[in-house]
DNA sequence: GCCGGTAGCCAC
DNA sequence: AAACGTGGCTACCGGC
């Protein structure tokens, strides 16, 4: 928690010291004119709408300081890079008020944005429970497995070598082995051959160890980023993970969370997923997840006003299999596996600006299926289409494109007249700007339903704590006793936290752990 | 020893 | 690997 910014601005402001709040107020503002300049930092970036020169900024704030964290430095050298520090965020308040307005983003920032502050920080604060016992025994089973790995491909080998230097790795596959890279295999820019999981998956009949570096790989993320990661984050006193929620760290108005991520926990493999074991809830409590179903594709249809794919929403129909049916021309109940999941994939692929050489990635399709495929799809939703070419319009006459709730992300390099750039670096902008509508309108959802969980939890005199946030899921603890108030509760909440053409559907689950989880009745 | 880039991979 | 979006973390590795 020591880390954790919001936290500490909020108990600065609790003893009455409101110069850091007003720090967190402008680093918010500045986001939204512009959530590229994050890489800036909050700090440069004050300085210089200020007019104020670098060497000037040394002088106040001093340097060589870095490897000391603020408790470490004496107040007396401490005061004066406070003191600037709030002078710099007071002198840009009304430049960055202004700029908001005339960006539209003031509703956004004093309505949404601000007052997801405290509600997030109290989520920090709370924090989640956490087996410790179980990670480590988690970890000494992988720390097992690995060893035997290990030695097993040492001995196809013939020498050992370190299995986690990719350029060391690529040295045995391909020259001590002398294995044949896949077709198209890329070299790295380090002039390698790249020995990605895509590569190694082609090359699993070629030799054995192949499949042993791939299992290697798996185990070894696991116990690294896992299973010691999180252990050696544990809060002494509270005994539970405490994330940081950056509110600034997205460019599409997502949250972010960091150190530890707990919005990137395993869920895929069965290995992986056992992780989740570790998450748990105290005793006569209960972990409550409720996430958004197809909340992405519920927006689309929303945005698009297509009217195939609203009907199929408002028949609560599953889309995977209606697309399917649409594009394949077959009935509903003719629709195979194989047809769902293709169908699948460009239904990803929408939301992410697709192309017909990208759906050839992560589907089996060869690019001819695939540019017949979407063309197919266009047919079958032809507002889906219109809807996507508006949406690059708006970027090339507005220079930006925007959510439901108006926040914006600005693509200067689509607007007409704008700086010339590459047609990839042009492609590129182009899906980043069809994502982006879609992408933050479902973080301003979930933002929406944030920020009434709490008080009308409380109003209902419910005990359920807000955990975790993990873009289209919300994570509680509940008394045991109180689980189907609170799920009741909270998913009238997330339904109507926004009023779309299409319902929004909501999945809630229960369990002693994130692992052990079944359906709320 | 710190820093930054790179490769790789976890989530939605 | 690869022209499908948004993030964060670990390990290696070269540079200072």
């Amino acid at each position: 928690m020591g880390h954790n910014l919001k936290f500490d601005y909020l108990m600065l402001a609790r003893y009455g010291l409101e110069v850091a709040p007003l720090a967190f107020d402008t680093m918010i503002a500045e986001w939204l004119c512009d959530p590229n300049s994050r890489n800036l930092g909050l700090k440069n970036l004050a300085w210089v709408r200020l007019g104020v020169e670098m060497t000037e900024i040394e002088e106040l704030i001093g340097s060589g300081r870095q490897q000391q964290t603020m408790a470490e430095v004496p107040i007396a050298d401490v005061t004066p890079y406070a003191a600037a520090d709030a002078a710099v965020c007071l002198g840009l308040q009304p430049q960055l008020e202004e700029e908001l307005q005339g960006k539209s983003q003031l509703a956004l920032f004093h309505e949404l944005e601000m007052p997801l502050v405290s509600i997030l920080a109290e989520m920090e604060r709370t924090g989640v429970g956490v087996d410790e016992e179980f990670l480590a025994e988690y970890g000494a089973n992988l720390e097992e497995r690995l060893s035997a790995i290990e030695e097993e491909i040492y001995e196809h080998v013939g020498r050992e070598f370190n299995l986690n230097s990719p350029q060391q790795l690529s040295g045995v596959l391909f020259d001590t082995l002398e294995l044949d890279p896949p077709d198209r295999t890329r070299k790295t820019s380090s002039g390698y051959y790249s020995t990605a999981a895509s590569v190694l998956e082609e090359m699993r009949e070629v030799h054995p160890v192949v499949d042993l570096v791939l299992e290697h790989r798996e185990v070894a993320k696991l116990k690294s980023t896992y299973a010691d990661a999180l252990q050696e984050q544990i809060h002494p006193e509270t005994g539970r993970l405490h994330t940081s929620f950056s509110q600034t760290g997205s460019v599409t108005g997502r949250l972010a969370s960091s150190e530890p991520n707990l919005q990137n926990i395993p869920i895929r493999t069965e290995l992986g997923r056992q992780i989740r074991r570790a998450f748990v809830a105290p005793a006569d409590r209960l972990l409550l997840a409720v996430d958004y179903s197809q909340i992405e594709l519920r927006i689309v249809a929303h945005m698009a006003q297509d009217e195939a794919m609203l009907q199929a929403f408002a028949q609560d129909q599953d889309i995977h299999a209606t697309t399917a049916a649409a594009v394949f021309s077959v009935e509903l109940n003719e629709v195979t596996p194989a047809m769902r999941r293709r169908a699948k994939g460009v239904n990803f692929g929408l939301i992410y600006g697709m192309s017909p050489f990208g759906l050839t990635r992560t589907t089996d399709l060869t690019l001819a299926e695939a540019e017949d495929f979407v063309d197919a799809y266009f047919q079958r939703f032809p507002g889906v289409k219109d809807y996507l070419e508006k949406t690059k319009d708006k970027a090339r006459r507005n220079g930006y494109v925007e959510t439901l709730l108006g926040r914006r992300r600005y693509f200067p390099q689509l607007k007409e007249g704008g700086p010339p750039v590459s047609q990839q670096a042009r492609s590129r902008a182009q899906r980043e700007a069809v994502n982006a509508p879609i992408q933050g309108t479902a973080a301003d959802i979930i933002k929406q339903a944030m920020l009434r969980l709490p008080r009308t939890l409380r109003e209902e005199s419910l005990q359920a704590d807000m955990l975790l946030q993990v873009h289209d899921e919300l994570v509680f603890e509940v008394p045991s006793d109180q689980l189907d108030p609170t799920a009741e509760l909270v998913q009238g909440v997330m339904r109507e936290a926004y009023k779309l053409d299409v319902p929004l559907k909501t999945e809630a689950k229960f369990g002693p752990n994130w692992f052990e989880m079944q359906a709320v009745s």
